[in-house]
DNA sequence: AATGAATGAGCATTCATTCAT
DNA sequence: CATGAATGAATGCTCATTCAT
């Protein structure tokens, strides 16, 4: 039925569909992590396929989610490079890139939440190794770009983006399964978790950059 | 066998077992939710007998981590009414007792990770309200504490608290799977990873609430 | 609470009323036993309760089934005792009779045919035989007012009674089911389960009292 | 371990291991269905390959009374087909056929009495359909063999065989449970329920067919 | 007698993964 | 390489019944 694929840019191309198929179902799921059946199918291939191309499911959303997290980086950096101005004004304007990015991209954080707990419980100690240092390798990256566009010291923007995707993380978890709900029916007494997440995340990250910003300055 | 629990003191103490024996299987276990088994075992209970104080199993560990939630919270509003001196003196013996006692918990952190995506799956709507209502409210009155003790407007307070969980659970994720694999072997690439969660989080609060403080103060 | 039923009057009171609980719900469920807890409810008593009147779920339904029938066999014996005219026109009007009692009577038939593989797994043997006896010693005594009424000889009229219920429960199990499809859906593949049960009984009964009353006057 | 069921063919035989070992269990059982792992160790399959071939435990014995039922059908149309001589003459010969038959496979009628509370409680709408449509379609082919024989007009032939199944079935679930107890213990005050079951339906069919064949020919 | 808390046996089904073809 | 048939571990929950109060 289907081309075997010999070359390994085939290979490679393989891996693609099933990683985007894994991401159509994820996206459009209800939040569990769709069967591999399902993304077999989903990618048109048979369910040993998959297998010869990622060692467990929880592998191929792995990948997915490293490749988010990569994406996100490359638009952190995009953000940097066009900044101009004085450096609060840099900050600032890649504060708001940086929030509509991630609230354009939810599932990223419902992968992300999921790792803890769901994806880990499945998965070589090897391959999880390899997931973070594929990401730490190109956060260091843009992190050296951060560091030139806001004239930090080595090493502090690697941090700075590291702490801003944590407070991201955890206040996304916070809001979450309050959204749905929310949008259905306020209840007042739940006030301090009301407000949408976008605001929040904003001002909390406003927050925080100016204490890592001030720090920083006056260490100097 | 076992004395009934006719009084609804006794009954309040027999939830309390079945939550201590869960706790206890969760701190020493993998990571996972014991099953259903496992702690009515532990608790030197029928497994059926679990079923008439806990609806499901879920409800056990959402239980479970309100608890922590809420004596976290105790904890918050101890230091702060024994706090004194200026407002960053009592913000920095805060943020020392706080990051004390959250890496003293580790099981509260793992919990908290699980709700996400494992513990929601199984469980009642009204529940999950429940228990956000139950620590929003807890959460609101801890924050007005906070409030007196930094002299914050209203409201502020709990958003402080809110934000600064959220960088820790963000943060703890970041670094929790981590931690095993260094203990048995340092990999020097993941350097930006590689420093403890102790170190970490107490540096990245402190920028935040540097900012934070900041911004509250240069509002007024 | 309740009252403890103390003379034996009362304890009939009490069975009884658990036996109309038990009607009730089976009457108005989906065809499986209701819960013994259920039962109880309806009753207004704890489940304890009820196993005090009952030895087991299976015996309340046993019973019931017992009434049923037992008030079945009345309405027949009623019914030959207040017809007049020639033999062929007491039986006509009898199955009139009979046919329109039992269309009205669905659940009776309904727990009749749970009996073999539910309720038989659940039961004392000693009660079944009760029910059985209980059963045969009723109908042989209603058989007698048939034979009078139809100058059958000695043994006839209950093996006559018999057989015109086995016929019923027969038919009934095998249009049971499927009176619920094609009320929704009339599908014209499967006409000969399509006439309705009242008819189709109605049909064979002539058929088989026909054949009986022909051999008995000719065997005279 | 096992061959894989490649070909149609193959994977038709497969089904047919599972049917056979479903099959042995429930004859040599007490009553009940035997459990999916029961089926599986006997037909030396694992339990989920069960699955790929039936969607449901009570699938399974749906599809083994079918079986019983066409098989019957089939006896019944054989016997008519050799049969010969007058009217009366191949009826009573079919009479004694059926009803050899029949007490020679008591697990198909325990089998349909479990149909009516057991079997559909777990079972798709649309396969319980099927069924009805495979049974009733065989039927009514076999209706027409019987009209042949027997000179009756269209469609009364698979009435008369639908009601003389009625009341083997009917008849069958009075004396069945019973059967078992007389076995061990002779209780004469049951005498009306103790003739046993084979006399009992050859005498109660020959009624109801000198009563339907009376009135059909009469109709003529 | 009445209560209702405690018990614990019982089981179908899914689905990630392997491996025969 | 691709396929999809085979595998079998893994488990929450119900509910009839008992028995301490």
């Amino acid at each position: 039925m289907v081309r075997h694929a010999i070359a390994s840019e085939d290979k490679r191309a393989r891996r693609k569909i099933i990683l985007a198929a894994a991401g159509t179902l994820f996206t459009s799921g209800d939040g569990s992590l769709p069967s591999a059946a399902q993304i077999a199918s989903e990618a048109g291939l048979a369910k040993g396929t998959v297998y010869l191309y990622f060692q467990t499911k929880e592998e191929i959303f792995l990948a997915l989610l490293l490749e988010g997290l990569l994406t996100l980086l490359n638009e952190i950096e995009f953000a940097f490079q066009n900044a101009s101005g004085t450096r609060d004004a840099k900050a600032a304007a890649f504060l708001t890139t940086y929030v509509s990015y991630v609230d354009r991209c939810p599932e990223l954080l419902r992968l992300d939440a999921l790792c803890h707990g769901v994806l880990e419980k499945n998965l070589d100690p090897a391959k999880l190794r390899e997931f973070r240092l594929a990401f730490v390798t190109r956060l260091a990256q843009t992190g050296i770009v951060v560091e030139h566009a806001l004239r930090l010291s080595g090493g502090h923007g690697a941090t700075l983006l590291m702490r801003t995707f944590a407070l991201t993380r955890g206040l996304w978890q916070s809001f979450q399964s309050h959204e749905e709900q929310t949008a259905s029916k306020t209840d007042p007494t739940l006030a301090p978790l009301c407000t949408n997440f976008h605001k929040e995340l904003t001002e909390a990250l406003i927050e925080y950059w100016r204490g890592a910003l001030a720090i920083r300055r006056s260490a100097k």
